[in-house]
DNA sequence: CTTGAGTCTGTAGTGACTGCAGACCCTATT
DNA sequence: AATAGGGTCTGCAGTCACTACAGACTCAAG
């Protein structure tokens, strides 16, 4: 072991695992510059500690949220620097706020649009479908 | 003119502006299999009828609908074969409504925490902001 | 000392497009 | 008839945010 003091020096499968980020985009975030890198055991393996923990579950949440990648280098570009502008923040925050209602209203359109002809359906082998209709009328 | 009966034989460009469909995607379309190889002027142009505006307006109006394009394939096939199995088609709209509905709460999970979170904000620059907290947050 | 699991690298594939370069073609104007 | 401008053709590269793989290496356990 490269390290042996009580749970320093996280190999990527541990961040991975404590994270419940996928191994691979742990490798592409590095290469986007999105995590920083690590430093590395004399044979090369990637050795992270308690702030990649948190930075990684910053990035993972964000996304979860719907922030972009590029939203989310803005954000954490905020926390680096040291100067956060909270109102800034709160801006960024509020338009992606109208983008996920925009998005909930056009899913509830459609969901609408699905229900009802859904329900149309008899189930039988006709010739014309209510779904079918749906999707080419306009 | 290769046509000049009244309606007929609209070009790429023309079938795009009349379905809203970007220019490319049309080409695209016929490179997945999506959409029919149409007949071609001797120089080479595409040549589109009433027939493939349909068609392409049904693939929008899926995609708007959130049906993915091998969805569609499947409803186009139906459509192709004629046994349309309404049974079928309602199987697979009920799962694809499970679908949108499970993304809808989603987004209002989000929207919740955003809106929220938000609303804290102080717009002053403070070391800490409560958008931030809330993405770090676990 | 071997075996199996974990890690490393670079690269390719995904889905659903979108954009571009360079070669043609067609119409209208000079 | 020559030319200028648009539209169209092709193939291929790029986008976003990952995800997966092949082949080489390293490490700990039996």
């Amino acid at each position: 072991m490269d390290d042996h003091v009580s749970g320093k020096g996280l190999k990527r499968a541990e961040l991975a695992r404590r994270t419940g980020c996928n191994l691979e985009t742990i490798r592409y975030y590095e290469k986007i510059t999105m995590m920083p890198e690590p430093p590395r055991t004399a044979a090369g393996y990637r050795v992270y500690d308690e702030r990649h923990v948190a930075r990684l579950r910053f990035i993972l949440r964000g996304r979860e949220l719907g922030f972009s990648i590029d939203d989310l280098r803005g954000l954490l570009g905020l926390v680096d620097g040291g100067r956060q502008t909270c109102a800034g923040i709160k801006a960024m925050t509020e338009r992606h706020l109208a983008d996920i209602r925009a998005k909930i209203a056009d899913l509830q359109r459609i969901e609408a649009v699905l229900d009802s002809t859904a329900a149309q359906c008899s189930g039988e082998q006709v010739p014309e479908c209510p779904v079918l209709e749906a999707l080419a009328a306009r």
